[in-house]
DNA sequence: AATACGCCCTGCTGGC
DNA sequence: TGCCAGCAGGGCGTAT
């Protein structure tokens, strides 16, 4: 489910819930997601207050006085705040109890999330090699065209490698390169100046639009079923292979590019 | 350094 | 209807 604005989503709707609140128990119910779970996470945490939900790139970070727990969601995993009597479901990996009687519940069928921990004052080896966040001033399309210089990669996993610029999945991905009219197969080093500029805009635009319309879905947050399919509607190529593009009405075209489908229209996209 | 690819895991869909 | 291959919104680790 998650890309950056649902992750941003995420954030947002846990932030009122959780911030200020204290970790009063921890709950593993497997000792292992993606990695081990850390012991500074039953050990540190419990007793600590949660001073700010903070979001960089995929990862959501429980600041405390002595450390942040660090959640990535993976492709499947999802957070809710609940009445601690909430009966389990399958693959509620993780409880934090909170000072109010309701649990942080951490839930991912597939276990490619991750919880981790990072002491205070350290910034942890996953957060390092990262670029900046699409939505900062410090990713432009000249930041782009710079770091593109070189590059033999199709374009589109250029915009995809974390350490490009950080929270472009697959989806967000192929969206802005159809509304920079970038065919993404592009070789990333041969891409104007002037198109970066677009694709970055249309980035910021995607991503920040995409945000907004999670916006909708924080109501529901706290209700048991909180699968979003906000932006479904509105996705011009994604998931669309063989229909007709809603610009100019040729077919969409499908190409894997770095073992990832890719929709794009051969009329638009050059 | 940049690139290519296997792989972690479960659940769902679509074709037979 | 049942079965199973293939695929899924991520991204790390390793080899080249």
């Amino acid at each position: 489910m998650p890309e950056l604005p649902e992750v941003e989503t995420t954030r947002r709707g846990l932030a009122p819930h959780v911030e200020g609140r204290r970790v009063t128990g921890v709950v593993l119910r497997r000792p292992d997601l993606r990695w081990p779970i850390p012991p500074q996470v039953s050990n540190a945490l419990p007793g600590q207050r949660i001073d700010a939900v903070r979001r960089r790139a995929k990862y959501l970070l429980l600041d405390t006085a002595v450390g942040s727990a660090l959640l990535h969601l993976g492709m499947s995993g999802s957070l809710r705040v609940l009445p601690a009597d909430t009966p389990l479901r399958a693959h509620d990996h993780v409880d934090l109890a909170l000072d109010t009687g309701r649990v942080l519940r951490f839930n991912d069928p597939r276990r490619f999330g991750c919880l981790l921990w990072q002491p205070v004052g350290e910034t942890h080896e996953l957060l390092a090699g990262l670029g900046p966040e699409p939505l900062s001033d410090a990713f432009d399309g000249d930041y782009l065209y710079r770091l593109s210089r070189g590059r033999r990669a199709p374009v589109k996993t250029f915009l995809m490698d974390q350490a490009v610029v950080v929270g472009v999945g697959n989806i967000y991905a192929a969206e802005a390169l159809f509304m920079a009219g970038i065919a993404p197969l592009r070789e990333a080093g041969k891409v104007s100046r002037e198109r970066y500029r677009r694709l970055a805009e249309a980035v910021k635009a995607i991503l920040g639009y995409a945000i907004t319309r999670g916006g909708t879905t924080l109501r529901d947050f706290i209700s048991p079923d909180g699968a979003p399919g906000y932006f479904e509607q509105e996705l011009s190529v994604y998931g669309r292979d063989g229909e007709p593009c809603r610009a100019c009405g040729r077919a969409l075209r499908l190409s894997t590019i770095g073992q990832r489908a890719s929709v794009w229209c051969p009329a638009c996209q050059r």
